[in-house]
DNA sequence: GCCAACGTTGGC
DNA sequence: GCCAACGTTGGC
């Protein structure tokens, strides 16, 4: 069974541990690290390439969406650890500015994202094609 | 299978 | 650096 919709995600990365400037830099990269059950499905199960993706740095001051990235391959063993997985994120843009977590918070249209919920450590997370485009447009605007 | 202890995430 | 929230581990 396959889906044909496209999909949007938010993923988070530290930047001390790699940054959206890494990802323009290498342009693409295996997602590694995903350690927990539920991101993990959304890899294996739900993802397809060319479904796009918020690029979030977490543990930053502040945190926010600094980017867009998208799927760009079918899971696949991850290298660091074979029993978990990976899919390939490339590179697509870094915004202008970073659309802060303080910001989507405040934003009535983004009041159903994940991101936002207290407690919310899901390093992988469904956006809607909503929220998605809102973000990229209060990027772009100042 | 329960759940207390422990480890991690990640905002502040 | 603190700590709330959550996920995982392991004894029973």
């Amino acid at each position: 069974m396959h889906k044909s919709s496209m999909n949007f995600w938010l993923m988070k990365t530290e930047p001390d541990v790699y940054s959206i400037d890494t990802l323009q830099k290498e342009k693409k990269t295996p997602w590694d690290g995903v350690r927990n059950y539920q991101a993990r499905n959304f890899m294996r199960d739900s993802m397809e390439i060319g479904d796009k993706v918020l690029i979030y740095h977490s543990n930053a001051k502040p945190p926010g969406v600094v980017g867009l990235g998208k799927v760009a391959s079918a899971p696949y063993p991850d290298p660091t650890d074979e029993k978990w997985i990976v899919v390939d994120i490339a590179f697509v843009k870094k915004f202008p500015r970073m659309v802060s977590l303080y910001e989507m918070r405040e934003d009535p249209a983004l009041k159903t994202m994940l991101v936002i919920k207290k407690g919310m450590r899901l390093s992988i997370q469904p956006v809607t094609e909503k929220e998605y485009t809102h973000v990229c447009h209060l990027a772009e605007t100042t």
